[in-house]
DNA sequence: TATTGTTATACTCTATAACTATA
DNA sequence: TATAGTTATAGAGTATAACAATA
């Protein structure tokens, strides 16, 4: 296949409200999924805005984990999350300092920590949970339940094909 | 619908083999698109730096763009990226040091620069497009052509549906 | 010796605000 | 006045390397 440069388009200079030529790109996985996430993303960060929270999608995940999985060390969570352990350092500290999560030693290893929500931690988790439940169905508005279900499917399809 | 706290499992503490409980996470839109992005990114740069090259998905995008539309102004690449017009300087200023772009002065408006980009850009840029395509192959390999397509729409439904 | 968590450091992406040149 | 590009600055996410405490 070829670039197919000879076709390109006049000149567009500046603030042309006309579409661009994205070339190749949309038919482009990669860039169709980069799109997606970006706009997801601003979706989820409006939603905890409007609703006066400040939570990332990142401590969401991380948070959940936390909740579900008693006693977690650092270690275990950086894998989990595919992140490296000096990452995950400030992060947990932001959470911390914010009340929601605490580093406790572990009795059976003086090496770890214990990682478990705070009271205030499991309220505001569930408060997040609402909001990104909202989130969700509004990100997947425009999509059957078949659709979201076979969206969830190909996504992780990519996923592993992708390791 | 609840969070379901108790059935939360035992005790995991540090670096268990045994997989994680991601509690509502694998049914959430937003998780697996990350998920999905962040393993095809990795795919991505893997495929490039085993070519030699260094070039991020970010960056490809903008050549494609620069190529297919002569002349384009920084605003006009910013907007059709999505980004703030200050957070494309330093990215031009690397390709631009790099060789691969210039930016000139328009001679319509002499605020606007025109990008282009160099014989040795044009040159970068199907060699990338070429690890572009393989890229690609690797990550849509474990669907069919049906799928694939399939997997473009629905992003773009989501895509549209959370701006 | 190896592992866990931390620190120091660095790079990229992202933004806002203020500046300049031009329109 | 308004727009384009730049600079200064700041915050989040990512990493590597080196260090202390513990195993």
């Amino acid at each position: 296949m070829k670039t197919d440069r000879k076709s390109a388009p006049q000149d567009l200079a500046n603030g042309s409200t006309q579409d661009l030529d994205r070339g190749l790109l949309p038919s482009l996985l990669g860039y169709a999924l980069r799109r997606a996430q970006s706009a997801v993303f601003a979706d989820f960060s409006a939603t905890f805005v409007a609703a006066g929270e400040a939570v990332t999608p990142g401590e969401f995940g991380l948070l959940v984990l936390v909740d579900r999985n008693a006693g977690l060390s650092q270690m275990a969570v950086a894998r989990a999350l595919g992140i490296d352990r000096s990452t995950l350092v400030p992060i947990l500290d932001r959470l911390q300092e914010r009340g929601l999560l605490v580093r406790r030693r572990s009795p059976t290893d003086g090496r770890t920590h214990a990682l478990a929500l705070t009271p205030l931690g499991i309220k505001a988790l569930a408060r997040f949970t609402k909001l990104v439940r909202a989130h969700e169905a509004r990100i997947a508005s425009g999509l059957s339940t078949a659709e979201t279900r076979m969206l969830l499917e190909l996504l992780e399809k990519v996923r592993v094909a992708s390791l």
